[in-house]
DNA sequence: GTGAAAGCGCTAACAA
DNA sequence: TTGTTAGCGCTTTCAC
């Protein structure tokens, strides 16, 4: 680690001045600096492998090209790296780069967090959480340029990039109902599960333009659930012709359970399932809907980058379109 | 955001100068400035809500707290948040931020990430691979305080943080042996995997040791392939009393296997997994060796944090343990 | 026990 | 067209 070069080391070797430096490097020159100079500042600072020292450029211009993010327990799951990942792409393409810090839900943590953050000068800051919740954030997180991803705030006072769930909720009805199926039933998930109300509201609202038949079954968010509501579901005497699960996991449990039953997938019954797990759903040919992570990050990162642009933040949920991905598991029902 | 408070505003409302504040707020005030004026200062502070500017001090100090952090494209599998989450907690009960960016395995990006971290003045680099392999680092990665995780340098210049693969192959292998088993097959994974040929060279130790047989099929690493692989071990006069999996999803696949040939696990049929999918081995109830990924992640954070304290930073590969979970899946053979 | 002054590396206004 | 200067906010001598 021998001593950094600065923008002092190019100016001697050029033989020009710092601020000429400056101007070269930072496209500034032109018809300011002679050409032979600006030649020189170059030849000079390639030759050095002059970088400009970032910090001293922050605090010079009181802008860090700093993005500093809060996770509620990102890496726990099987989805946060993707919004995180989707998040930091965007942002590197503009040169911010994101500052991350996780605060295990904890509140006290959570506030510290913010704290160290903005001592750091963050530009922006952005809350991800895992799974969608609501989130009140605190009064210092609201002092700066902020944006919540895959959370809420219930009072209305940041705007949150969250994934469209009551459109998911309606393309798996909808696929179901196109396939021709009038008898359906939903395994739901549960009730502290956001998420869970919002495609409930999608799936009622297709079936009621559609005048078909659906039956909702609470049931869970784990394989073993789907097995055993499934086979409840289904071993009776005129069983829905087709499922549409809270997850792909309970997906799986369906599978199973028509398995067991002796009910082909899709001949005998149709089956869909939610979040697009990379786990699950491609080895069961599960047609589902997927749950946009990446582009919620991404979605996140560029309204934040335009805002350090001067341009208006928007308020409220900024829903991230859910598309379906059809794969074999749905077919017409058997006439 | 109005103006931010600086030292001078606490100076000014506490009536002493800026170098006060500075010494009273890092602790280096006893003895120096008088008990009022501390009182008067830590006052001054907290009713301005005063936090010191992290960059300004960064480029006095020439320190950033900061650790920079490239990872090949760690977001898109199950385990690379695991690693990047045990780093960034470590760090973080230092006062330390991770900075991140993904080079999507890009040797170009991977360059100019560095350069952009190095920019910023990191005061240590990191590199995090997804899945272990071998990584030529940049010049400029050498040049600074740096460690890889979950990757290792052909040239051994960097020391890298790995899980021990042999360890686990042995453990794996040694589960078995002392249930009883004495006639084992393991379904390999592939050779492009560093990891396999270390698994093998540990399980191969185990055998050699206990006098046991065991027979070694080239399989992979999905479902499918230990559902076909499985079928075909299995489905013979003298079928191996335990199947060691090169993962879980291999193991998934000869739960499917045993379930087809009327086996039952661990009555007929022992099976033990590796790494612990948590998608996977708790739903199956199947013993496996834990990859640790979160601890790796915490190993190579303390490590930096102890080579920006002086430390000397080690060399070569660091192995983290690789510790076996027991469940169900394996008991003694039938006799 | 306290405050003035210098300087980290950079950029932008200004003077030459 | 160029170089000099001031200052971002902080810490740390060094006089007082």
């Amino acid at each position: 680690m021998a001593r950094r070069v600065t923008s002092h080391d190019v100016a001697a070797l050029a033989g020009v001045s710092r601020s000429a430096v400056s101007l070269v490097l930072n496209g500034r020159a032109e018809g300011v600096i002679s050409a032979e100079n600006q030649a020189a500042v170059r030849a000079a600072a390639k030759e050095l492998g002059y970088r400009p020292n970032g910090i001293a450029r922050s605090l010079r211009s009181a802008a860090t090209h700093t993005i500093g993010v809060i996770t509620d327990s990102i890496a726990s799951g099987t989805y946060g790296g993707a919004m995180i990942s989707g998040a930091t792409d965007v942002a590197a393409r503009k040169g911010y780069l994101l500052l991350a810090i996780d605060s295990h839900q904890d509140r006290e943590l959570e506030v510290e967090a913010v704290d160290m953050l903005r001592a750091r000068q963050c530009d922006a800051l952005l809350f991800a959480a895992e799974g969608l919740h609501s989130w009140q954030p605190p009064e210092s997180f609201l002092a700066e340029k902020c944006l919540l991803l895959n959370a809420f705030d219930p009072q209305g006072r940041v705007a949150g990039v969250v994934g469209d769930e009551e459109v998911g909720g309606r393309r798996a009805t909808e696929l179901l109902l196109e396939a021709g199926h009038r008898r359906i039933t939903y395994l739901t998930g549960t009730d502290e599960v956001i998420a869970n109300g919002r495609r409930i509201t999608g799936h009622r609202e297709a079936i009621e333009r559609s005048g078909a038949h659906s039956t909702l079954v609470p049931c869970g968010w784990e394989i073993d659930a789907g097995l055993e509501t499934g086979t409840r579901v289904l071993d009776v005497a005129e069983p829905p012709t087709a499922i549409m699960c809270a997850n792909d996991r309970v997906a799986a449990g369906v599978f199973l359970a028509a398995a067991r039953l002796g009910l082909r997938i899709p001949e005998d019954l149709s089956v869909v399932g939610y979040d697009d797990d990379p786990n699950v759903a491609p080895q069961l040919g599960l047609s589902t809907v997927l749950l946009p992570h990446r582009a919620m990050g991404e979605r996140a990162a560029s309204l934040l980058l335009g805002a350090l642009d001067g341009k208006e933040l928007p308020t409220g949920e900024i829903p991230v379109d859910s598309p379906m991905v059809r794969r074999e598991s749905v077919a017409a029902p058997r006439s």
